[in-house]
DNA sequence: TGAAGTCAAGAATAATATTCTGTCATTTGT
DNA sequence: ACAAATGACAGAATATTATTCTTGACTTCA
């Protein structure tokens, strides 16, 4: 299903999506034809959803990072989540094991528009009981990779 | 610096990197020369800085997300983020705000595969003082775009 | 063994990327 | 104000790449 030389190709993809088909093929070994094909199957089998641009975020007022807990009335979680997921700046919601609690990470100009958002869209939203702020101070490390195998183990 | 064309350049990479050119070219309305003079300019910027595959975590054995506190000794922090950096199924590593303190986000198989990880790879650091450990059970959304506006407002 | 399926090469063709030139509009300097 | 400089773009010419299609090797399974 998925081989060395699938891996290969997502390994490459994965450093840098926009490569010509024709450099994949030249640096796999196989046909552009063959690439291509494999490319197009794991599109098909979502093993591949999709190609992104990566952005500077601070070439948009985007430098400050948050990491905020929200805690909800655990009878309205689901709408709480979904009104979440709606904020553009919030780029993450996830629901985390504990107490009926929300993790969501946010990108914010700085540290005042946070507060506003928090202020404003966050602890406004029907459901929401409490709120808790994380703010970055440095990122060391940000990627989005899925660290892929160097062979590939049986799935049946 | 950047005006309504770019950012909508922009919006349909975000959407869709790997589209050809000439259809960004006709979405926009410029010619397919002149979108790549842009992008090209963009990328010299620093504006954009790559192009990522998206692949499904779930096809990879990585679906479990959870997020560490991690204390460190102040003195040692720094060799400390560096550290977590290095492991690959840590994905982000931030310092934040509150009590010399790292948030990691983790992605691996299953609850057995992160216990683990924590337990040789983490706590064995040295100048990593405690872990506290979130599970993900649930994620609503999950997205590196950095929220763009539509068009640049202009007074005319 | 033979039919069906998979995978890839290679050629032919379609589409796209890239370069280059000229134009127009705006800006800059004097 | 005016000429030179700059920047953005269109359009044509060319280079490169994508895509399709056919064929053949190899595998699997009954």
């Amino acid at each position: 299903m998925l081989d060395a030389i699938g891996l290969e190709i997502l390994n490459i993809l994965q450093k840098k999506a926009r490569i010509p088909n024709i450099e994949v093929s030249r640096q796999v070994g196989l046909a552009p034809s063959a690439v291509l094909e494999r490319i197009r199957k794991m599109e098909k089998q979502g093993i591949i959803d999709g190609y992104e641009v990566r952005l500077n975020p601070e070439q948009f007022n985007r430098a400050q990072v948050a990491f905020v807990h929200i805690k909800t009335n655990p009878a309205m979680s689901d709408k709480v989540g979904s009104e979440l997921a709606l904020i553009p700046e919030i780029q993450e919601v996830h629901f985390v094991s504990g107490s009926d609690c929300y993790l969501v990470k946010i990108r914010s100009a700085d540290t005042t528009a946070l507060g506003l958002l928090l202020q404003e869209k966050i602890t406004t939203i029907d459901g929401v009981l409490s709120t808790s702020t994380e703010t970055v101070l440095a990122t060391v490390k940000e990627t989005s990779q899925i660290p892929l195998p160097l062979t590939i183990s049986q799935t049946t």
